[in-house]
DNA sequence: TTGCTCCTCACGTCACGTGAGGTGGC
DNA sequence: TTGCTCCTCACGTCACGTGAGGTGGC
């Protein structure tokens, strides 16, 4: 049994995955994926099986899996981590991501509405929409939440975005005048803030 | 008129607001949210102007903007940036977003599905069956894909995982018994892989 | 004097991007 | 000899986290 000769450059196999020189070299550097072989110039020379994993680490990649996490499953002994928990845990985050990525959507289209209906298109006015619709709502439980959601619903109909703009400063007015500890005392529910 | 005097330290700020001390650093580091004043001894003072100024940066930062880009809408001149240009390619990202995620969220649900039928949880299925998915479906059109989707959602009621593993291990072979050219040239339509 | 808060460096994170400066094969 | 690909550093990105070592007010 003589072992298989052919062997990839480095250029050839990225033309072929659509990765970069660059992700090839990141991925021998923290030893994801290695040439076995170097040419005598110290060029990387990829074999079958390096190919083999490569693509085994692209589709793992396109689960979400964080490439540390990519190599504990192709490397693990009996020791390596549970892969199912691994996969509820990414379906958690995923999920998740769902969730508040459709209430950004959501807010984000309420103030284009309301932007896109006020006449003047400043910035100022970006930003004293966006503080109407943040400031207060954590303070309030979901029920109250929706009750008010509701309310400016209908209020949005009736008043024009000045208006809207116009109570938004009255709350941040009335907001500012806590001291901190009144302010902290209002946001007790309030989860650390989304990124 | 006096000013009022009113200031709040760093650590009442972050109690307040539920941001971290360290946070705060940043924010003054990047010239974000600088306190308009120190104490004798150096520390950190804000004023009630200071304070409403990060209000307004955690309003946007909640809408998904970049520090960057807030820093820019609040120090706007009449140069800034267009807000109403920049909502909306907020809103294209989520949307992108969320289109992505859903995705991939479905796509775990698949494999975990298959995986929790498999009697085996091993790394080395998991691999599999997320090899399987992904390795082959980027080279057909849409509606091939389709038509493969509804065959292969037929097919995993009549065959186990095994049997689906060593479908994925023949579509692997036969990848890589390409040279560099054909498989690139079966995935010339596919985009940067998803990240 | 003991805690507690505050301060300023400064390196680490994650997955690479982007030059900088140089060498080898066609 | 000219291009082209390849090589190895090594800093930059984004929004902070996490000590390290030290000072000031109650």
């Amino acid at each position: 049994m003589s072992t298989d000769e052919t062997t990839w450059g480095v250029g050839e196999l990225a033309g072929a995955t659509g990765l970069t020189v660059r992700t090839l070299h990141h991925y021998d550097e923290i030893g994801l994926v290695r040439p076995s072989r170097r040419s005598s110039a110290g060029h990387r020379r990829y074999t079958a099986g390096d190919v083999r994993r490569l693509h085994r680490v692209l589709a793992l990649r396109g689960f979400g899996f964080a490439l540390g996490e990519i190599g504990a499953l192709l490397d693990e002994g009996a020791d390596g981590p549970d892969a199912r928990e691994l996969l509820r845990r990414q379906l958690d985050q995923v999920v998740d991501r769902i969730t508040r990525a459709q209430d950004l959507r959501r807010r984000i289209e309420a103030v284009l509405g309301r932007f896109e209906a006020a006449g003047e298109a400043s910035a100022a006015v970006l930003v004293r929409l966006i503080e109407g619709m943040t400031a207060v709502e954590h303070t309030y439980t979901p029920e109250e939440l929706e009750r008010m959601a509701a309310k400016r619903r209908e209020m949005a109909e009736r008043l024009g975005p000045e208006e809207l703009a116009a109570m938004a400063e009255r709350r941040r007015a009335a907001w500012e005048s806590m001291t901190p500890q009144q302010q902290a005392e209002m946001q007790r529910s309030r989860p650390p803030l989304p990124h």
